[in-house]
DNA sequence: GATAAGGTCTGTACTATATACAGAGGCAAG
DNA sequence: CTTGCCTCTGTATATAGTACAGACCTTATC
């Protein structure tokens, strides 16, 4: 067993991984980074591995993973035979992307045509306030 | 002018907007409705126009818009000649939407890539905890 | 040696959008 | 008078961070 360097502190730790610095003490009181080893001073001292870490929390996030499900991941990646299981947990997701999606259109549809009754409109009367203050 | 009656209570008032009991104390600290009238035991009252008013919040709310711009709809809501200012309004979030939906389906796409690249896999290795690791 | 700049430490407050709960009152029916 | 239901207040919880104050450490410059 090779010992990891440990040579980063938060602030490069941070910036390496495209991270805000407050975010990454975050992360450690939620059990997302493990608590680092500290300094003489009582800082954080951070190696590769963290940084590995924290891209891979970044990237999950990216695809829209919650701080749970991040979690789920992360300890799932350690155990073996899991792409399966992973793709479960994928495919899940998807579902869930899906109908925020679908959510969104169909506001999106309600609201466009409402602005288009808008601009249509002759009167003094506003349809969209119209449509919001009915009974 | 006719005097409104103001015969609901706090519980009958959310359960006709279908809004949440505790919502509705929620928009009153938040400006969004206005502090009612108390009897003599202190519990509010409410009358037909505060129902309207927070059936208009929740369809506001279903459409996407947030406190903030619910609270400007309302304000809005109460001037002439803002037909265009709505659209204009409706527009700026109909964009938003837009973008939220292009983002999921960034997320979409790629988390399902990856799903397939789980069901396609053969080897040990996961490919998507391997791109979620990558350096 | 003094001082300034920059990093880091801790705890706490703030953002948005609610929901939930404890403990205290009010009020009507049995 | 007790049971049940309503409402009152203040505060805590959830998500996912961001921000800041006041203190401390280290390094560079004068």
């Amino acid at each position: 067993m090779k010992i990891e360097t440990r040579d980063m502190g938060r602030g490069q730790l941070a910036k390496l991984a495209s991270v805000n610095l407050e975010t990454v003490r975050f992360y450690e009181r939620n059990g997302l980074m493990p608590e680092p080893i500290r300094n003489g001073s009582g800082y954080r001292q951070y190696g590769a591995s963290d940084l590995k870490r924290l891209r891979f929390i970044r990237r999950s996030k990216e695809l829209g993973f919650s701080i749970t499900e991040t979690r789920q991941l992360l300890s799932m990646s350690d155990g073996q035979n899991i792409c399966g299981d992973i793709q479960v947990f994928a495919e899940d997701h998807v579902r869930s992307i899906k109908r925020k999606i679908s959510d969104l259109k169909k506001m999106q549809n309600t609201l466009s045509a409402l602005a288009e009754s808008c601009a249509d409109n002759s009167s003094t009367e506003c349809p969209m306030i119209d449509t919001l203050m009915s009974d």
